[in-house]
DNA sequence: GATGATTTGTACGTATGTATA
DNA sequence: ATATACATACGTACAAATCAT
């Protein structure tokens, strides 16, 4: 079950450096750099950077090659609304398509994650959180739809990671939890719907405070 | 504005070839095969092919090549609850957001659908359908799920070259475009989405129908 | 089941286009 | 603005794995 090809391996280990904020948004992706640094050639180097610029991680341009994607406030609304749209989608879809032992699954999770609210360990809640919101994507029973919510919220992790930082932000987001797993349980659609929708726009507002609060210098690389 | 490098240009012809039937689902894609024939070497064959492949509409297996996507009916069952749910998105999006002369242009456009319906030129109709659509997801101001909504109408055009052979099946969809299109003018999101999902749905049954009628030995190629 | 033919995956060299001085 | 340096795109060669006999 192991990776086959280099390039799929060498595309999994680009995008934890990137995801972990190794190589930050805007970092050029210099091919012999790369192909030095994991003890490859370049061809499978290219391979992966394809792989990853077809998942939006990453931007390519010809001749000018690839560079960690970076986003203009713009192109973030535009991500974060994709993002809510499709979460949104996966709730009432969930609602509907969901199994009774996964709304059950579904349930324990949240009660599980209250205590983790308590305890206020935010890195434990955002794993908990990821697992919370993969749990709908399963549930929505749509390999396509599932895949692609998972590729946006890949998309936007790097421009994520501070955003339990925020005071309170847990708490929060544990209650509007609750709105959505209440109506996913209810089987009620367009609740789920509407619950997750409102869910993920406060997702964006948290974080356009966070940004509007930062002025990081960006674009180390090149 | 031409494409720019020649992976990019061969990933078109090769789509094209995949849209226009000429590579039928199944048809394996032979790395030297396709580089004799666009008179280049593999490498960007190769490039083309990964391009391909992150759209859905060729699959690769390592070691073992690429061909062109076949799916059984699970998956296309899939992709069409998949299609319906991202366009009944888009249109819910457009009603909210779509700027005075996009409605109109839109309602224009369907009213000159309406010509062509008469006429009975299926061709015309379903070139016609394309565009409607399109005005849509571009309606939706959200360059994201616009994308993918393109991506997955691509990915299904070759199960659904004959859709509107089906006796009917223009006129009928011209009708469900209406609602579409009075929704989308009145503002009214929630009926745009449920106008645009009840036509997706209906095209996934007529499809449905038509590949029940037929026996297609599928596999031409390998 | 083993062997040979074919094809993919990888390595490396070369040339063109971009960015710098 | 011209020229130089450098990284990318493409071509070619080899190795390894699949399939066909």
């Amino acid at each position: 079950m192991e990776a086959a090809t280099q390039a799929e391996r060498l595309a999994d280990s680009i995008a934890d450096s990137v995801l972990s904020g190794d190589f930050p948004p805007g970092f050029h992706l210099d091919e012999t750099a790369l192909a030095e640094r994991f003890g490859v050639s370049r061809t499978p180097v290219r391979e992966a950077i394809r792989l990853l610029a077809s998942t939006g991680l990453i931007d390519v341009k010809p001749r000018r090659g690839a560079s960690v994607a970076t986003a203009t406030s713009a192109q973030l609304e535009t991500l974060f609304g994709a993002m809510a749209e499709i979460e949104a989608t996966c709730a009432r879809l969930a609602a509907m398509s969901m199994t009774p032992i996964e709304r059950r699954r579904l349930q324990a999770r949240h009660d599980a994650m209250a205590a983790i609210v308590l305890s206020d360990e935010r890195d434990a809640y955002a794993a908990a959180n990821i697992e919370f919101h993969t749990q709908i994507y399963l549930g929505a029973h749509n390999e396509i739809v599932a895949n692609f919510a998972g590729s946006l919220r890949r998309r936007l992790a790097p421009f994520r990671r501070a955003q339990f930082r925020t005071e309170g932000r847990t708490s929060r987001s544990h209650v509007e939890h609750g709105a959505v797993v209440k109506a996913i349980i209810a089987c009620d659609a367009s609740a789920a719907h509407a619950a997750m929708f409102q869910h993920m726009s406060l997702v964006e507002d948290s974080f356009g405070r966070l940004e509007a609060a930062r002025e990081r210098k960006s674009g180390q690389g090149h």
